[in-house]
DNA sequence: AGCACGCCGACT
DNA sequence: GTCGGCGTGCTC
């Protein structure tokens, strides 16, 4: 009887692979479990066991596994399901799944290690010039890693190297794998037992009592674990005490205290501070709403207001959940833009709460898994980014997704390129779990499904506190400019309100989206406009630092002296962005201080949180930003908003262009407002009359969304239509040609269904690449898994084509 | 995806 | 003559 395990690889390869086990083994391993396996001539992963069988492959000789890594499963059955669905959905390999569900702690590395063989014969002057070199560096050295000799040797092909030296017998090698994982620990500190008893303290005093600083801790001690029943540790007794290391180790030494060592959690919260939430009347109607509609509905789709306070309701739901024992996961688009949410939810649940995403370090994000597999109270709640929807849930019972239309929630480049709500709500299925999703400008998508009945909805339409809505004020810059009321791109309008909010002690936040509209170098005198000699885009002036850069592939260039066409000194930095907007703001209000927040000012690490504090702390009074200003902030001194243009958002070239507008727009007039006083926000546009601009002021969404479902159903686009896009790229433009019609000939010849394309992007090249994308889109009769194994076998033929095997195609399903 | 193998041009 | 380039095919 042969043994075998069926394994998934962390590599984009399609196939599982088939590995032998002994028969010890096979009863030992149990699918979930990893194990590491070679593969390849030089190769060890980490595979993922998920079948065990005794099929005898019949093509080849599996080969056995080098061993056993887990004691228990560090993978459900129901996350390789779940992988398994979103490899088809997204076409993508379930070890592209697997490689980016995983900690990368728990996919360990493998490191080839040389080692010197010191029985070795040979003599020096047999050995070439490289060889010796790594004979040398092995008498100091015993043992090299692969990479080191690549440092040696100052090459990259050091194999053929290795080969000669092992065939001489010089070396052997040695296949290591490290496991990188070592939790945190921390030092506590706890009495000697002997101690433990009534007059203890008495007994300690006399022995220490010419020792001031060690009574002093001993009291401390004491103290403290008085007050608190809870563990104490070695850092916060010497603070206290106002003692050193060494009076401590003293103490040990005595034996008056033993330490003993806990592994950090290194997501520590407090215990909830008691933080009430009282639910008004509206919001006790949502409520109970959501709770009515989750009787014979699984998702349910809560459309706030701005500022409605949907987070409480949504604590209050999570409460009532983990009344249940059950686990909850609570999705945000993006965790840096939700701090302030992370603290309500942790002030409120404390340490119950959990945070994960892929900012989080490698030993976090292994924490927090383990915490969810074994349903540890920790990670009753996690509150994290797409990402979160690989955790090994067990008994999952309820899901919020904030923000449901949010972007950030698709993922768009390494594969799976998923989209983090869509796998939330299979993951809820699974589990049978409810998923409540929150917006206050939904995505089309889940609208359409709120009002096809396929989703419940629940509508909380006043302001929490009675803060009213927004007035919105239009102004028209076309007409401004015509009538020379514009001082550079501010209107006399604009002007005057800040003046008066500022003269109020209010804040102010300007809007300047700069998607679209990068400020570029223009020769005033050949008109010649410096581009990136990598991809077909112009490059980005950047002020602060005087530089010009591309925002596809990150090459920087000094800024120009002269034009590098015509040599003519007379260049101008036209297109506004944020800190054009920022100059324009110093001349209008010298003596008011100013902010801006943009990707310049925010990339370090706390660069974004400092500047959010310091406008709360009202040392900004004027405050500039892209679109990231316009996410989950909640400022209580901001009663006036301005748009600079609210047009460069309208002109994408995009399906979804105007959805995103009105929901941009919406979100940043809920920036307006506080307390008692209604907001006003300025938007300034060349069309004053487009149906979106006129849909925002008027709050209308019905209205936005009936409109834009029109576009979609005749234009062909989601929720009617699924879209698949194919991205094909090379280096040559002619080849890229050929091979993109070659794909789009076989498709349109296997399909009755429109295909489009291949068509040349605005920016055709990216890193020396040239681009071409096909468009498929598959209506919602059409069988959806068919055709994508259809779209799948007219690659897998043109895969096999030669010549175009050097194009790379990647499959973006639901790409918006 | 890696990585080895194998076949071709440019150098000591 | 070798070194190193890139195209091709395979991984249980």
């Amino acid at each position: 009887m042969y043994y075998f395990v069926e394994v998934i690889i962390p590599l984009a390869l399609e196939p599982t692979f088939t590995y032998q086990v002994s028969e010890t083994e096979y009863a030992f391993i149990q699918v979930g479990m990893r194990v590491a396996v070679p593969f390849g001539k030089t190769k060890v992963y980490t595979a993922l066991v998920i079948e065990k069988h005794n099929r005898l492959p019949q093509l080849y000789q599996a080969k056995e596994i080098n061993e056993i890594i887990d004691l228990s499963p560090v993978v459900t059955q129901k996350q390789i399901d779940l992988w398994k669905w979103m490899a088809e959905y997204y076409m993508c390999t379930i070890g592209e799944v697997y490689r980016c569900a995983m900690p990368s702690r728990l996919l360990l590395e493998n490191e080839t290690l040389v080692q010197y063989n010191d029985k070795t014969t040979i003599q020096t002057d047999e050995l070439n010039d490289s060889e010796y070199l790594i004979f040398e560096a092995l008498q100091s050295q015993a043992i090299l890693k692969i990479e080191e000799i690549i440092a040696i040797l100052n090459k990259k092909k050091v194999f053929p190297i290795i080969h000669s030296l092992l065939e001489k017998g010089v070396i052997f090698l040695q296949e290591e794998m490290v496991e990188k994982y070592k939790p945190k620990q921390i030092r506590y500190i706890k009495l000697a037992e002997q101690y433990i008893e009534e007059n203890g303290l008495a007994d300690l005093m006399g022995k220490v009592s010419r020792a001031e600083k060690q009574r002093e801790m001993i009291l401390k001690y004491f103290q403290m674990n008085a007050v608190t029943k809870k563990p104490i540790t070695a850092k916060q007794l010497m603070e206290e005490s106002e003692t050193t290391n060494a009076v401590l180790k003293a103490l040990l030494d005595k034996g008056v205290f033993e330490e003993y060592y806990l592994n950090q959690d290194r997501v520590i919260f407090g215990d909830a501070t008691q933080d009430v939430v009282e639910l008004n009347d509206e919001q006790l109607k949502a409520q109970w709403e959501i709770e009515q509609a989750f009787q014979h509905k699984d998702v349910v789709l809560l459309h706030g207001v701005t500022a409605s306070g949907k987070t409480e309701v949504y604590i209050k739901l999570i409460e009532k959940y983990l009344a249940q024992e059950g686990q909850v996961l609570f999705l945000l688009p993006e965790i840096g833009l939700t701090t302030q949410l992370v603290q309500r939810l942790t002030n409120y649940f404390g340490n119950k709460v959990a945070v994960y995403h892929s900012k989080y370090s490698h030993n976090e994000r292994l924490e927090v898994w383990d915490q969810v597999l074994n349903q540890s109270e920790k990670s009753k709640i996690v509150i994290g980014t797409r990402l979160s929807a690989f955790l090994p849930f067990n008994n999952l019972q309820f899901v919020v997704i904030d923000e449901e239309q949010e972007q950030n929630y698709k993922q768009h480049d390494p594969a799976p390129r998923y989209h983090g709500r869509d796998c939330a709500v299979v993951l809820a299925k699974q589990h049978g779990a409810k998923v409540l999703m929150g917006s206050a400008t939904p995505s089309l998508e889940t609208y359409y499904n709120a009002n096809q009945d396929k989703y419940g909805l629940v509508e909380l339409r006043k302001r929490y506190t009675n803060v009213h809505l927004p007035e919105i004020v239009l102004v028209d810059i076309k007409d401004k400019y015509k009538r020379k009321q514009m001082t550079g791109h501010f209107s006399d309008y604009l002007i005057d309100a800040m003046n008066m909010a500022l003269s109020l002690e209010e804040q102010v936040i300007l809007f300047q989206n700069r998607r679209g509209f990068s400020p570029v170098v223009e020769c005033m005198t050949c008109g010649a406009v410096p581009e990136c000699p990598h991809c077909d885009v112009s490059l980005t002036y950047h002020k602060y630092r005087n530089e010009l850069r591309c925002h596809y592939c990150g090459y920087t260039l000094p800024m120009l002296k002269q034009c590098y066409r015509c040599h003519s000194v007379d260049l101008n930095t036209k297109g506004f962005g944020t800190e054009q907007i920022e100059e324009e703001l110093r001349e209008l209000f010298p003596n008011k201080r100013i902010g801006r927040m943009d990707q310049d000012t925010t990339r370090g690490k706390y660069g974004f949180e400092k500047l959010v504090e310091a406008f709360e702390n009202k040392e900004i009074d004027i405050l500039v930003g892209t679109q990231m200003l316009a996410k989950g902030f909640d400022f209580s001194n901001v009663n006036l908003v301005g748009v600079m243009n609210a047009d460069n958002s309208l002109y994408h070239p995009d399906f979804r262009a105007h959805e995103r507008a009105y929901q941009m727009l919406v979100q940043i007039s809920g920036r307006a407002g506080r307390k008692d006083k209604k907001g006003k926000v300025v938007v300034q546009t060349f069309n004053p009359y487009h149906n979106i601009i006129q849909q925002v002021t008027n709050n209308d969404y019905i209205g936005m969304f009936k409109e834009q479902m029109y576009e979609r159903y005749s234009f062909k686009y989601p929720p009617f239509y699924r879209l698949v896009k194919l991205t094909l790229r090379h280096r040559e433009f002619e080849k890229l040609k050929e091979a993109s019609f070659w794909v789009y000939n076989s498709l349109k010849q296997q399909f009755n269904i429109p295909v489009l394309g291949p068509e040349e992007p605005a920016i055709n090249r990216i890193r020396n690449q040239y681009i071409r994308v096909i468009l498929i889109k598959i209506p919602q009769q059409v069988p959806l898994n068919q055709t994508k194994a259809q779209v799948k076998q007219v690659l897998k033929s043109f895969e096999a084509i030669g010549a175009y095997r050097s194009v790379k195609v990647t499959i973006n399903v639901d790409f918006y």
